[in-house]
RNA sequence: GCCCCUCUAGCUCAAUCGGCAGAGCAGUGGACUUUUAAUCCAUUGGUUCAGGGUUCGAGUCCCUGGGGGGGCACCA
């Protein structure tokens, strides 16, 4: 069975000792633990006891920890190991006369570097000053195949990191570290919006209709219904139904999956953040967007100062509110508000220096100006405010101000984070809206929205007035735990489809599958 | 889609001008009863991503294909 695997020797090897554990009796794969003490828990006991003096200081109670193995050094008649668990190490201290002759033996040669053990014995304190398991027991409690990476440099295979992010875990704590701070995050919006009376609803990933964001969508099939789904591309309007229904505050963290290239920024599957509240506008929202950032900045970092790429970066509120038109204005000495046609704006901007092709849009034009002129610069926390119309599909119109809505982004690191607006509540602007994109959908911008008639119909039953913030949670992570890539806080990022390489060589049965 | 870089033992990396594929870790055997990347002795392990070409000879040069990374384009 094993064969058409593919093992490598060093495989065999070890699947040799777990017929060697089963020829002695023993399941090295057994179904009970019975830890007492994590190692944390270990640690803290030999800090709170009383020693027993009589027994060169050693902990006078046997205890239970179990762990993977990360270190091996035996020297004769003794054998030292670290245990590994979720909290941390701890060192085992195997000695022949204590263990016996035969478990020693046992110890020495059935036991590698990534097992899973169970020590039991009692705590002391090595020479040089370790807390340490004087071990009486040692059982196996899971035998590892695979050898763990190189204990010096870790796992830095980039393509293997990615595709057995097990194994990176394993050999890399910086990794596990960025993934704890990834949870802490997370829970630290949760905490926050619930703090603030919003309530978590779950909205659908299986959309007949998708919309609230301009991407290309997956397409799947459902058997018993026999028609296509989309996989959501953004939580928008279903949250806003939720709003017409009456939920005054709602968020959702979910999945939103857009079939688009993949690059440092970008992933086809990444988690969203979509807050909405009843009765509040932009302003309201930008408040919620300083407080929600530094108290998940303070989850992770103890207060409203970190590190990102080498710069420091405080997000402590308020922060700086700019208009785009003076960002791009003050940047770059172009003030789009004087060129509102495509051909007078594109010769002023090139006369600034931007980069841009012929044929951009007027209102893709000013984008390229706010990524090459203002983005790059915005590494203290700002927002930027009052976005052109032509920009902003989904927003309300300034009072004043038909020209320019009531839009959002918040910059950190010189990236965006999220995207905000006051909500466009009026159904039948949104009709007419839906129905420009309705025309460029079938002009073949495969990235318009489509026409969502039964949203069109929500919104007709009154939705209040609003303000909403989209947040790329992965993009905050990124910034949070200073990491350049959004692959490096994805636990399992996507990856091109190949055959698995068990050993040293595809296995049988994925050859087959395979097909090619 | 285009451009650049990269792929060598389970892992981390070498290999000069094209000249016998190597080291460390891990493994295996041995010495060693408080070690800390333990040490010492011996030793196993290779489809050099795949296929083709040039050559007396290719890890190295050329072509085609694949994976991964970076950049551009696309995209919030």
């Amino acid at each position: 069975m094993a064969d058409s695997l593919g093992l490598s020797e060093l495989q065999k090897i070890r699947l040799r000792k777990v017929d060697q554990f089963r020829e002695l009796g023993v399941e090295p794969y057994p179904t009970r633990t019975r830890r007492t003490h994590t190692t944390g828990e270990a640690r803290a006991r030999w800090y709170s006891i009383e020693k027993d003096q009589n027994d060169g200081g050693h902990d006078s109670e046997e205890i239970t920890v179990a762990g993977r193995v990360v270190s091996r050094r035996h020297q004769g008649k003794t054998l030292f190991a670290h245990i590994h668990d979720g909290e941390g190490e701890l060192q085992l201290y195997i000695r022949r006369d204590v263990l016996g002759d035969e478990n020693y033996e046992r110890a020495l040669r059935l036991f590698d570097l990534g097992d899973f053990a169970q020590a039991s014995g009692n705590l002391f304190m090595t020479r040089s000053g370790e807390v340490s398991l004087h071990v009486r027991d040692l059982q196996m409690l899971s035998k590892a195949l695979n050898a763990p990476p190189e204990k010096w440099h870790g796992l830095q295979d980039v393509e293997t990191r990615y595709r057995q992010r097990y194994a990176d875990l394993i050999s890399n704590a910086q990794v596990r570290a960025v993934f704890v701070m990834r949870s802490r995050i997370v829970t630290a919006i949760r905490q926050f919006l619930d703090g603030r009376g919003y309530m978590e609803v779950e909205t659908p990933t299986l959309q007949p209709l998708y919309g609230g964001a301009a991407a290309r969508p997956f397409i799947t099939h459902h058997n018993a219904l026999d028609q296509p789904f989309y996989l959501r591309i953004a939580d928008e309007l279903y949250l806003k139904r939720c709003m017409v229904g009456g939920f005054e505050k709602v968020y959702e963290i979910t999945k939103d999956f857009r079939n688009e290239g993949i690059d440092r920024n970008h992933s086809p599957e990444f988690t969203m953040l979509e807050f909405y509240e009843s009765f509040g506008d932009y302003e309201r929202m930008m408040e919620t967007v300083e407080q929600l950032v530094l108290h998940a900045t303070r989850a992770v970092h103890g207060g409203p100062v970190f590190t990102y790429q080498g710069q420091e970066i405080d997000v402590t509120p308020p922060w700086p509110r700019k208009t785009l038109r003076d960002a791009i204005r003050e940047a770059s000495g172009v003030d789009y508000v004087a060129h509102p046609d495509q051909a007078g704006l594109m010769s002023a901007a090139r006369a600034a220096g931007a980069d841009i092709e012929e044929g951009t849009v007027w209102p893709r034009i000013v984008d390229e100006m706010l990524k090459q002129f203002v983005r790059p610069y915005l590494i203290q926390p700002m927002f930027l405010i009052d976005y052109p119309v032509e920009l902003s599909p989904l927003a309300k119109r300034k009072p004043g101000d038909p020209t320019h809505v009531e839009r959002f982004q918040p910059y950190v690191g010189g990236g965006e984070i999220g995207n905000a607006f006051t909500e466009l509540n009026d159904p039948m602007d949104q009709y007419a809206r839906f129905l420009e994109q309705k025309k460029d959908l079938d002009a073949g911008d495969l990235d318009a929205m489509q026409l969502d008639l039964d949203f069109i119909n929500a919104l007709m039953y009154g939705m209040p007035p609003a303000g909403g913030v989209g947040m790329g949670i992965d993009r905050l992570v990124m910034l949070l735990t200073d990491q350049s890539t959004i692959r490096d806080v994805i636990l399992f990022p996507a990856m091109r489809n190949l055959p698995t390489v068990i050993g040293s060589a595809p296995a049988a049965e994925d050859v087959l599958a395979d097909g090619n």
